[in-house]
DNA sequence: GGTCAGTAGATGCAATTGCATGTAAACTGG
DNA sequence: CCAGTTTACATGCAATTGCATCTACTGACC
């Protein structure tokens, strides 16, 4: 072990913790009434973005709960909504005769293309001016290195 | 000004959000299920944690909400059956008759300390080990200093 | 191969939430 | 001082959410 680093005290813990949700309140709080979340609410958004990021386009819905803050009744008919409005589809796996798969149909996927460039650019806007690239770089290592190294859930 | 920094471009900025909202997400869903929060839920117990920081132990509901992230009608109905539970009173604003000032009971105020003490101590099992002293430093300021200079909302 | 515990989702139902709107008090310009 | 606008909160109501529970399938052990 190179230098010294002293283990951290449950005041600084709690600290740098309250700090970065409420900033995480703050940002969500004025990108809620921007006008790319009329469509779609911000929850909803975030599903079709999660589904977005898979490699194979196909999530399970286990899976994608676990990146979710919503409870699994919740996300099963927030998918039954949008399987209805056209934006997902839905097939059992394969090997797994239980299990969900879903992913975006084509307007799914534009429509999420749509909203996530609008997201980002008024997220630009509202957060670019108060650090510089190096400061964003480093929140970014340094929120990285506390979700990897959080504790495993019991 | 001393060196010069560079401006962030949109992909940082981006990034950087993105890793500190999943990260927030990812602590908040192993808090949800922890015991603390069987007899209030994480959006009452942040009420409460709120209220208990004011200074005069009276806040304005309208400046309540601004910390939060639910809608006004669902604030004025949650504090509604908080007062039913006995944990706030209410009363009329002094100089502005249309306001409505909150504050905890002495029970009300227990309860977040029995809650607040059982939740920093499992914040601190969670997260504690992820990063040293240092670097949650490193991130408490990086956070106030990004929620500080936050774009003023249109 | 049959029983038993565990996992993936679905569903009934009560509670919570948000949207649109209502009421009342405060401000504003003449 | 008074009409018109804005602000603070409440309320009707439909939509969403969570909890408890149910069903169907899987995997383990014997």
């Amino acid at each position: 072990m190179p230098d010294q680093e002293h283990l951290p005290d449950v005041r600084t813990t709690a600290q740098a913790w309250e700090s970065l949700f409420r900033t995480q309140v703050a940002v969500m709080r004025r990108m809620q009434g921007l006008p790319e979340f009329k469509k779609l609410s911000m929850r909803e958004y975030d599903v079709l973005f999660n589904i977005s990021r898979c490699p194979t386009g196909w999530t399970r819905l286990n899976e994608l709960n676990e990146a979710l803050l919503i409870s699994q009744p919740s996300l099963s008919r927030m998918v039954e909504r949008l399987v209805a409005k056209g934006l997902l589809q839905r097939r059992t796996a394969e090997q797994d005769q239980r299990g969900i798969e879903i992913s975006l149909t084509e307007e799914g996927r534009e429509l999420q293309r749509i909203i996530g460039r609008e997201h980002v650019r008024h997220l630009h806007e509202m957060i670019a001016p108060a650090l510089s690239a190096e400061e964003f770089g480093q929140l970014q290592l340094l929120t990285e290195k506390l979700r990897n190294g959080l504790k495993r859930a019991d």
